[in-house]
DNA sequence: CACCTAACGCAAAATATTTGCTTTATTAGC
DNA sequence: GCTAATAAAGCAAATATTTTGCGTTAGGTG
């Protein structure tokens, strides 16, 4: 019931926990959220249900735990020579990836997760991204706004936007949020 | 399964509806989510549990639909003279009652929602705040900034904080966003 | 190698959800 | 007002899901 990823991780867990996650991902291809159930995902994973309700408790944690998964930085950010560029790079490809329908649903389900925690993680996420793209801008020598300005002035708008008002989560709309953030910003307006 | 407040409205189906709304309600003073139930719900309303599924489709959607009809503005926002005033006043309470343990179950309940207009009606919400108090502000004839910049200045980082770290939800940081939000925000850091 | 035990499988029991059909009560037309 | 039409509720049987107790398997440990 709780975020396990530790005490026994040996084979079998592993193995239980591979053959699960994968057996969601491949349902999600071609049933929607409401279609799936724990039943069919543990036939298809070749486990018993009881497996996953004792290990996740319930669907939506499950779902929310294989979403959270692919949330993990693969790979480094593009480089752009500035700031500006990195954030608007690496913001116009995460707005791209979460508008899209698998995207939207990879959020709900984080959404719909009664773990803190998990919610907890995508900040970290976040923050992490951040701090690295500031990293960057502050060998560069240029000046650079705090991580936490970053969070509240580019992260927070566009992460409200995904989930309140998805028509406004666009690449226009992040360059207002990337000037008015960074410290020469004197919005062209 | 829809989120019907028309088609017919009279008499017994309001009655049943807000008999269902309270029995949730009553129930939520008791007992934690993972311990609700539709059957329970029903019984507590004197409806059968189909009602309920007919209507709301599942125990999600009815906790989403009981936790968006409190977030109607009920009264007037404090007035204070200034919208850097107004702001941190009517902000300051929000946070008050979106950090308390209700508070977070009904912010938590509307995300679980698969219908994505209840998460647009929160932003209606907050909107439809954020135009009130600018209104005052520009009858006063301060200089103010647009509603979208309110919302992108104060009400994402509110909310994001509020979903993804509750910790830094407070007074505090309130008064940084709207301090850098607004016109002659020469942050005194 | 042998013991300990977390994690899994299995199957029965308990709950929750869906569904077909009937009944009730609101709405609309007369 | 009275009646026909029908949305919404009730009821109960049929399904499906979730929980639980107990036996089994297989990592981890000394």
């Amino acid at each position: 019931m709780a975020i396990k990823e530790a005490v026994r991780p040996g084979g079998r867990s592993a193995r239980v926990q591979e053959a699960v996650h994968h057996a969601v991902r491949e349902l999600q291809t071609t049933k929607s959220r409401e279609e799936l159930s724990v039943p069919q995902i543990a036939n298809k994973a070749g486990v018993t249900p009881s497996t996953i309700y004792r290990r996740w408790g319930n669907l939506a944690e499950l779902l929310a735990d294989v979403s959270l998964e692919r949330l993990r930085p693969d790979d480094e950010p593009p480089q752009t020579g500035s700031l500006a560029g990195d954030l608007q790079a690496w913001g116009e490809q995460y707005l791209d990836e979460m508008t899209s329908l698998p995207g939207q649903c990879m959020l709900s389900d984080i959404m719909a997760s009664a773990e803190r925690e998990r919610r907890e993680r995508c900040y970290l996420y976040s923050e992490t991204i951040m701090a690295c793209l500031r990293e960057r801008a502050v060998k560069r020598g240029e000046a650079t706004p705090s991580v936490e300005d970053l969070m509240d002035g580019v992260i927070a708008p566009m992460t409200y936007r995904l989930l309140y008002d998805l028509d406004t989560a666009t690449p226009a709309r992040l360059s207002r949020w990337i000037a008015q953030t960074l410290p020469s910003a004197d919005a062209p307006d």
